[in-house]
DNA sequence: GCTTGACCTTCCTATCATGGGAAACTCTAT
DNA sequence: ATAGAGTTTCCCATGATAGGAAGGTCAAGC
C-alpha cells in the first residue's frame, strides 16, 4: 500500500501520515525502490488508532504514550486509565472555563436590546469602568468611524 | 506612559501590546524622540477592553469588530449582540464536542479495571476492530517495548 | 562625567496540528 | 512516448502567546 491507499484505508490524510512519520509517532514507513512509502495492515491500524484518539481530543504527546502502551501487551491497564482520566480532567476544566464564558455572554446578550440604539450592556461590560476613545458625550451621535 | 507602565495599568503584557500594535488592532502608539512607545488613558482603556474580551474567548478578529463598534458612538447594539451571539453559539458547539469526548472517555475509564492486568476497554475502543502491531496472542506477555 | 541596571527597541524562534503549494520524480494507461 | 495522477521533499501559513538576543535609552548613584 502506498500513502494514498493508506490514507483512504485509515481516514488520515497523506499530509498527516507524513507528519506522524516525521515526528516519529509511527515507526518509519519502509520505502520502495523509488522511495515511495509502503504500508501494511499493522500500520493502517496504528493510523486508525491515532485518528480515533485525536477525535477524543488526546494530544500527540498523550497519543505517543497510548501507542506505546497499546503496543505493549504486558501494559498495566492502570497506566492507560491514568492517561484517560488526566485527559478527562483537562477536558472538564476547559469545558468549565468555556461554560463560564458562554454563561456570562448569554446574560449580557439577554440584557442587550439588540436594536438601532447604541446602548449596549455587552460593550459596557467589556469597558468595565473605562470609557471609549472619544469621551465627548453631549453632542448627538454621529458615525465618526469608517 | 511607556509600554511597561501601560502593561501594568492594563494587565496586558508588553509583548502582547507590541503584537496588537503590529497587527493594527490598536491605533499605532505615538513615539518619543528615542522611539519609545507612549500611551495615554484612552489606549489603556482599549487594552483593558481587549483583555476582557479575550478572557471571554473572543478571537482577535471578533475583537477588531467589537473595538470598531465600541469606538462608534452611533453603533446599533444589534451589531454587538450579533457578534456576541455568534460567539456564544461557537462556544456552545465546542463545549458540546468536548463534552461528548469527556463522556465517552468517562464511560470507557469507568469500565477499565485500572490494575496490573493489560485488558483495557479504553485501548479496545481506540482499536475499534484493529489489533495492535504484534498480533501474536498465544505466548505469555513480555514487555517488549522500552 | 561615567557606570550600572532596568527598561526599551526590533528581529528571530517556538509552540500545536493542520493544510496549501511548488518543483521534481515515478507510475500507469493509452 | 506522452499525459495524468500520484508521490517525494521543502517551504510557508495559521492564532495567540512567550522566550531570547543584540543593541539603544534612561535614571540613579558615584
Amino acid at each position: 500500500m502506498n500513502i494514498g491507499q493508506a490514507s483512504k484505508a485509515s481516514g488520515v490524510t497523506a499530509k498527516m501520515i507524513r507528519y506522524y512519520d516525521e515526528i516519529d509517532l509511527v515507526r518509519p514507513a519502509s520505502r520502495t525502490g523509488s522511495n515511495y512509502r509502503e504500508y501494511d495492515d499493522r500500520q493502517i491500524n496504528e493510523l486508525r488508532f491515532i485518528k480515533r484518539a485525536r477525535s477524543l481530543g488526546f494530544s500527540m504527546e498523550e497519543i505517543t504514550q497510548l501507542l506505546s502502551l497499546w503496543r505493549d501487551r504486558a501494559r498495566p491497564s492502570r497506566d492507560v486509565k491514568a492517561i484517560a482520566d488526566r485527559h478527562v480532567a483537562d477536558l472538564d476544566a476547559r469545558i468549565a472555563e468555556m461554560q463560564a464564558m458562554a454563561d456570562t455572554l448569554r446574560h449580557l446578550s439577554h440584557c442587550c436590546a439588540g436594536d438601532d440604539r447604541p446602548d449596549c450592556p455587552i460593550l459596557a461590560d467589556l469597558t468595565e469602568g473605562a470609557e471609549p476613545s472619544e469621551p465627548a458625550r453631549r453632542r448627538p451621535s454621529f458615525n465618526h468611524q469608517s
